[in-house]
DNA sequence: ATATAAATAGAACGTTCGCTCTTTTTTTCT
DNA sequence: AGAAAAAAAGAGCGAACGTTCTATTTATAT
């Protein structure tokens, strides 16, 4: 057993097996946007247009990771994806779009993920793990996209913003559910319960905002979730109950 | 005593006192900026200078924070200031050292502030309740500086980068010398005292990359702060020695 | 009141941007 | 192999950008 693992969630992915299911996932996706996007996408040919889409949206994450999108020219993605300005815009109607699909493709698949995997936890305690654990998860293999979708969360519509928020209060409310489910079940005890979620939203969103500080520290994804984990029990259990 | 406000801590400065002393900074620093920069600044005279130095951070953080500083142009910052863009021209050299004044002088306020509050206090604890509370009541009335240099530090030159960095690093080692005093003393017991101090980072940041959320749902800076600092000390401090 | 200095105004310049459109290249099908 | 369809290429367009420059207005001092 890994350090620091409780063995109360040995049902919980790896991060190895989280980094496949993410891999498969971009494919899906990808065939989804053009399948939904037929009337706008140039593209007859399904594999030609899959296999472009994905070029795109890593590029377009990779440029504005380091520029921001708005300082992304289309040229640069030219140039960075071997697509020339014609081809690109076979692709999508204009720059704004080609934000707006990146954000919502995103969001699903994040959220089928996270719901998926929240489900298979039983007591409030192991839901809690799993949620901590399947979040960190993906932000590390989506670390670009999450990063992206925050920086750029201001330059999109009034709709696509909203949904944004949405999506962020979603999530927090699955943290939510389980402390009050486990505060029912008389396992939490915790003074603020949208409080609690929010934090632990926020110790999550720190590990692909600040990247670098981790990467230098040689902090593995493993071990930060480990620590979360702790810190977040030591708040919402009573010490006697935390005992393995 | 105000709610969950404990009596240790009594030196620390309330909110509104903050208030006052950033207002009475900002000032001094517009001032300072002139000073250092009469070579590259067309203004003679001082009280002209100081008058439109502000105007012009305060715009530019205004329209920043909606906008990005990428995407508002310098006749946005224009219009808004009611000043022409020859007059801008007279206070800065270009978009690009705008930024970086902002970032700097920014930074400076921030380091003697927090540096001076903590100072203050005698015990780990009661240093640890004034840096939370500190750095807090900066996020609070700083807010639209702190979003502005988290969101466009991408976009400054490299030396400017490491700048900002270290001075994350230079606060978090704050903390990180709280604790561990704290531990020395035997008054905290922490199993690690790099992520511990990084997580209380985390958290005090979302206080200002997130602040819709908190208006929304009308929770007040000090509440956050005393909701933090019961997080944190439940994390860092045996039960026994947390008692009022 | 007038001359001088200081500050502001805003048109003009060169560049780059998002985007379009026609031409050329590649692929598919008979 | 050749015709038809699909995809890619990249020059060209108008708009907006950062920046500069000269003309004009405002303040100061004698």
């Amino acid at each position: 057993m890994k350090k620091g693992r409780t063995e109360i969630s040995a049902a919980a992915l790896t991060y190895q097996e989280f980094r496949n299911i993410v891999e498969v996932s971009m494919e899906k996706i990808c065939r989804a946007v053009f399948h939904e996007n037929r009337d706008s996408i140039k593209i007859k040919k399904e594999e030609v247009a899959v296999k472009n889409l994905i070029n795109i949206f890593n590029t377009t994450l990779e440029l504005s990771n380091t520029l921001g999108f708005q300082a992304m020219s289309l040229r640069d993605l030219s140039r960075e994806s071997g697509l020339s300005m014609g081809a690109l815009y076979s692709y999508f109607t204009g720059k704004d779009e080609l934000a707006k699909i990146i954000q919502e493709q995103g969001r699903r698949i994040i959220g089928d993920i996270l719901k998926e995997q929240v489900e298979k936890g039983e007591s409030p305690r192991e839901r809690l793990q799993i949620a901590i654990r399947a979040h960190l998860f993906l932000n590390e293999v989506m670390q670009k996209w999450f990063y992206f979708s925050f920086m750029e969360a201001r330059n999109l519509s009034r709709a696509e913003q909203k949904l944004a928020i949405e999506s962020e209060l979603v999530t927090e409310s699955m943290f939510i559910d389980i402390i009050e489910c486990g505060i029912a079940r008389g396992s939490f005890r915790v003074s603020n319960t949208v409080l609690t979620a929010s934090t632990i939203k926020a110790v999550l969103q720190d590990w692909y905002l600040k990247r670098w500080k981790y990467l230098r520290r040689k902090v593995s994804v493993e071990e930060y979730a480990e620590f979360i984990i702790s810190l977040i029990e030591s708040f919402v259990m009573p010490k006697e109950k935390r005992a393995k």
